[in-house]
DNA sequence: GCGTAAACGAGACGGTACGTCGCGTCTTAGG
DNA sequence: CCTAAGACGCGACGTACCGTCTCGTTTACGC
């Protein structure tokens, strides 16, 4: 069980001409997935995903400066699954982007990634710089589900909005980061305790 | 308070018989104190710390199976600063208990440490579970406070206190991961926030 | 299998006051051949010998300042057998000796000992004097066989025993160093080759 | 030779794609033998090789599986020395041979390898193992110039090589083992020794 | 006959070296 | 100019022994 032969099995993958090969860029984020995956933040490294990958690794590092810069590719990756919500409450509608949040971390790699990016962040000031914009980024999409609220009258004009968001994602990366995201159904109750505290 | 060790080594530590020296365990936690304060997680490693600790690398290994049992004695040792707290309200009690939290992470290498112990815990089973046990015990440390405030009638008999707790600690962990401990203003109004809503 | 327990079973040992306990000496050096017997020098060191004993390292420090003499203790220990032989004439004499010394090296952990010393000689100065010093009292003994030849009439009287016993030994020496004890066979070819040469 | 890399570092040695760079072996080499030579196999740690030729560790084991294999590849490189060899009669011919030898390992860092080599085996079996085949090889060179002598008539035609090339390593290794290469006046004696004995 | 001295086991101490792993950089040979 | 490959210097990992030290205990000897 060669596990570079995993996504390209038959041929050896080679350079396209001066410039960046789409194929080994895809099988280097697969690599990197599957062993986050399998192995956790433990098993990950550069030398790895190039084994995995049948890469080299400077063509890693030709695209990806760091190893932040690679996890984030990661899980962004995957994250279209997360988008789209819109129950009719305000309530309903941050049940389901927590619910599918959850879902999203605990069904596919990228939770392992997002562990990951965390951790990484908390040794190096340009990954943590990294997560911070991110995050400002995931904020303002929910941010705008609230505001939403506000208008549709679920919330008093003076709600204060990124407090909401800010108590919402604690909840989320307390769970997240403690292996905590099994018990996803006291959700409902910690919104609908936070929405009752912005009324 | 590590000064004392570096400039004046004044005589060689040793052996003091068959049982463990405390001031090696002091000066390694010293040590790995100030490598957290200075340099961070990334500068920290066990050889670094023996070095600077002037151990050798199996002092450390005997009584620290690894770095995040380490990183957790070294919260440990300071963490006696952030306990008291009663201001007659439970809204009171809770700032202060944040407030001292805040202050105690900025401004201590506890900080550092409870990062890089989070981080560490990301990638070792082992240390996620250390790290659970010791949310456990200071969760339940801050549930007193609001059963306090429950009994003094802050809040109804019914209150979600569990709720309560998770997400401020939630709250305090994701400004800490995203080195936002400076803006320790708005603890009043999230902890007004969680505690309208669990009225 | 505690090893410590065969040859005092029941009982700790411990101090007999302000002087060498027999015992321990014995334990030591009883350990010592039985690790240098079942793993050879590579498993052989100051803290497997204590281990194995039930010693102290102390104590071994005590009465052995290093590991040349402990090795040449346990080498000295068993070396009664290889004494005498008269057979009547030199030829016998010589064969008998060497043969004796390669069955003693094959069969007791003498072989493994001396094989040590040697070893240890080539790095350690001192040890290398204890060499020489063991190796000039060894060579006298077989020297005097070979004047009792002389003597005898088996040899002229300006033979020169020192060129025929440091060929001899260093015959031995190859054949133990590379661990060829086992072709003993040739012995009387050899030393007839030797006392030929010397007629 | 070692002073110009010691001396005028002037560029930092790296890869030269993917083969192995001479210089660096090289490097490693020279660095190996001038610790031996200086500090005997006493200071000799693959730690203090890397240190001293500016090399990593894993470069060292990348190309040399053990200590062992190292001292042998230094002492190959500097044994051209010893070859030649024609005087006209066996004597003479096993004279020189015997007497480069000792020059050579007295004269170079080649006599503190092998003492180590010998040391090395007898704690290592691979290393064991290597040492009789570069024996074996060693051994046949000496043999073709005893056949040689045969042939010449300098001996009966039964006179047996094998022994007489055996013999006189033993007292080659025993001068080198107990440090006693200074010596070298008794070589025509030893050789002439045996020779008789074989006529 | 009792205190002292020395040896005993145990095991911690500051170190050095081990052999392995991953880092990020470099150079190749070949599309 | 990109690609796979892989060597390079570096440095941390966790372990094994080194030789030294101090402990608390156990005798025997000498005052």
């Amino acid at each position: 069980m060669t596990d570079a032969a995993e996504t390209a099995p038959t041929r050896r993958r080679t350079s396209i001409g001066g410039r960046r090969n789409p194929e080994s860029a895809a099988a280097i984020l697969d690599a990197a997935a599957a062993i986050l995956a399998e192995n956790g933040l433990g098993g990950f490294s550069i030398e790895a995903v190039a084994r995995r990958a049948g890469a080299g690794k400077p063509t890693i590092y030709r695209w990806w400066p760091n190893k932040a810069a690679l996890l984030i590719d990661v899980y962004a990756r995957q994250k279209e699954t997360v988008l789209q919500a819109d129950t009719g409450s305000l309530q309903g509608d941050l049940e389901d982007v927590l619910s599918r949040l959850f879902d999203f971390w605990r069904h596919t790699p990228a939770g392992a990634a997002f562990r990951s990016i965390i951790a990484e962040a908390q040794s190096d000031p340009e990954a943590l710089e990294r997560l911070r914009a991110f995050l400002i980024e995931r904020r303002a999409y929910v941010r705008e589900i609230v505001e939403r609220g506000i208008a549709r009258g679920d919330l008093p004009a003076d709600a204060d909005g990124a407090a909401i968001v800010e108590m919402l994602f604690g909840f989320a990366w307390m769970r997240l980061l403690t292996g905590d995201l099994g018990a996803a159904e006291d959700i409902p109750r910690r919104v609908h305790l936070i929405l009752k505290g912005a009324a």
